[in-house]
DNA sequence: TCTCGATTGACAGCATACTTACAATATGGA
DNA sequence: TCCATATTGTAAGTATGCTGTCAATCGAGA
């Protein structure tokens, strides 16, 4: 591993930074992280989930979310409400406000995925995606914390 | 863009998550992170370099690189020496110390790069790491801090 | 019912990443 | 030579991302 830049560890590294500053850009006018939308975004799919089930449907790690989750609230774009059934547990609602900036910003995230891929050709980009679908698939038991977006929904009221 | 799974952003992100914690796992007997490892493999390869330049080498944000190599130089893997020419510089160089980790370590690095495709095919693992290349040097600019390889040799010694 | 083990949210501590700002120093042009 | 401008390292502030730990709470089994 002489020179860095063929290891695929460094070429992620890249590409998630190259993400994160197209999202970022396309995105000012909202003030608002890659992490905090898809937040927003799952607990939009899933009002009234807890902060455990809402890290592992998005595979972010527990401790981060927590002050994820305070900025947003900070921000009023979600509320915290205290479990019913359980003290312990506190549960995640989009407020007003959160929902019309999820409407809003929706443009610009796409604009942003697109422009991700925009320098590859059509077909190309349709075969990277698939292949680091399945290879974060496959290795979803290698992150610090795996996927587990079946498993958090067992536990919820689970309508849909 | 209702579920972020198939966002390339989210993926990305996943993806370097995955190739930090199998990195850290492989070279949890050396204590040294990705970054820290590409900092010292181009340190080694550039002996003498500036920290502004390093960072250009490899693409990492000059900021975070002056506390990266601060941490390289509390665990004696490099030297910071005062630049004749240039008050303002320091210069890197690899310590003893800091060569020999590198020769251990690149047989633990190997296994953690190869980790990260071994759960594709083979010829799924070329044209990933073909696509991805492509879209990371293609992508150069977008990024905060693009990768100037050459430029910043030009200022260097540059005997080779 | 009581107790032990698991879960939850919170916190501390470390390591990237990025932004802005600043003092010291260099450099090029008037 | 002098001065406006640029560069360098550093620092402060914010946001992930991870490791631990902890108290409160829950749940299951004796």
């Amino acid at each position: 591993m002489d020179a860095v830049y063929t290891a695929p560890g460094y070429l992620f590294r890249r590409m998630q930074q190259i993400a994160v500053a197209i999202f970022v850009e396309e995105c000012k006018a909202y003030d608002l992280t890659p992490v905090q939308y898809a937040s927003l975004v799952s607990i939009r799919t899933h009002p009234g989930i807890d902060a455990t089930r809402l890290s592992a449907v998005i595979a972010f790690d527990r401790s981060t979310l927590g002050s994820v989750i305070e900025r947003l609230e900070a921000k009023a774009y979600i509320e915290r409400k205290p479990s019913p059934g359980d003290k312990r547990t506190k549960l995640l609602y989009l407020t007003r406000s959160g929902a019309a900036l999820l409407r809003d910003i929706i443009p610009s995230v796409e604009r942003a995925q697109a422009r991700i891929l925009q320098p590859l050709k059509p077909a190309d980009r349709k075969t990277l995606m698939a292949l680091l679908t399945q290879l974060v698939d496959l290795n979803n038991e290698a992150s610090r914390v795996p996927l587990r977006a079946e498993d958090a929904l067992e536990h919820l009221g689970k309508s849909g």
